[in-house]
DNA sequence: TGTTCTATTATTAGGCC
DNA sequence: TGGCCTAATAATAGAAC
């Protein structure tokens, strides 16, 4: 969305709720427009809401049936493939996106971190973070001292190689 | 819609045609979820396709059941008022967005115009207009002009107020 | 063939009338 | 209430792997 970042939740306020529905609507069913028109595929949709009595058909009732028929046609063990209880089907999906989560959760954690550290860095205040945080940061700070280290010694190298300080 | 401005026509390559469908299915049900978790709408969705043995169906097929059974409910004049052949209710959406239409028209005629003409006043290229760009620009171009000459009458007025000119 | 990336277009929340 | 506007977010075409 737009303007600000849409907080995926019930909206509250009745007039917003309605424009946000009647909004959406026009696009999802563009999109669905789309779609066919693009991939040469069928669909209809079907939205029952509070503002009509009639629930919003797309592109038309007589293609809705055309499609709900072919829908319908299919045996019952595929017609009920979704169906909310089937926790086999449920649960092999849901480890499927847990592999990427913890892929995802990884990234933002150094991200946040290294964010944290600059902003420590910059304004010297320390003393709000959490223990958790305090020991990653040390261990982030640690990483980096050893880091500027090693880079340390290989600038020594190249402007002084195999040369033994005085003294 | 990107990368390119997208042309609303079948996309007759394979590999391109499949990713499409692919993104923008997935898109559309994401886009249909929002809708009824912030509008508090029943809605299904049902996409039959080339890929799939089955017609990918949202949310569940389940509920695809329960929202076409309240829509087959429905006393039979409601479910057809949106059949292709249903002319008159057709005739009247189209000419309510007709006027709309004819405004945006004039509107593009009238900024392309503008845009033509600077174009032609930048490059001085003139040769490769039609005939109709042709007479609309000469339109525009006097139209400029009778504008030009009544703000230098104007000026010339502020600044020689009622002075006849010598000789 | 599917996945990831990103430049660009498309959608839309909130404000205004 | 509904339509228009604009700033800002979201979707996605095409490319690369």
């Amino acid at each position: 969305m737009t303007k600000t970042k849409v907080i995926l939740a019930y909206i509250a306020n009745d007039r917003a709720r309605k424009a946000s529905f009647k909004k959406r609507s026009k696009g999802l069913i563009k999109k669905a427009d789309e779609l066919c028109t693009l991939c040469d595929v069928k669909a209809c949709a079907i939205i029952v809401n509070p503002y009509d009595n009639e629930p919003e058909v797309w592109p038309s009732n007589l293609r809705a049936q055309q499609v709900i028929s072919g829908f319908k046609r299919l045996p019952d063990h595929v017609q009920s493939r979704n169906k909310e209880d089937n926790q086999s089907i449920c649960q092999e999906r849901i480890s499927k996106k847990e592999g990427k989560l913890r892929k995802q959760y990884m990234d933002n954690q150094q991200k946040e971190l290294t964010k944290i550290m600059y902003m420590c860095l910059v304004s010297g205040a320390f003393q709000n973070l959490s223990l958790a945080s305090s020991k990653s940061l040390v261990f982030l700070l640690n990483q980096n001292i050893k880091d500027v280290g090693r880079r340390i010694e290989l600038l020594q190298n190249a402007m002084f190689p195999r040369q033994d300080n005085v003294e």
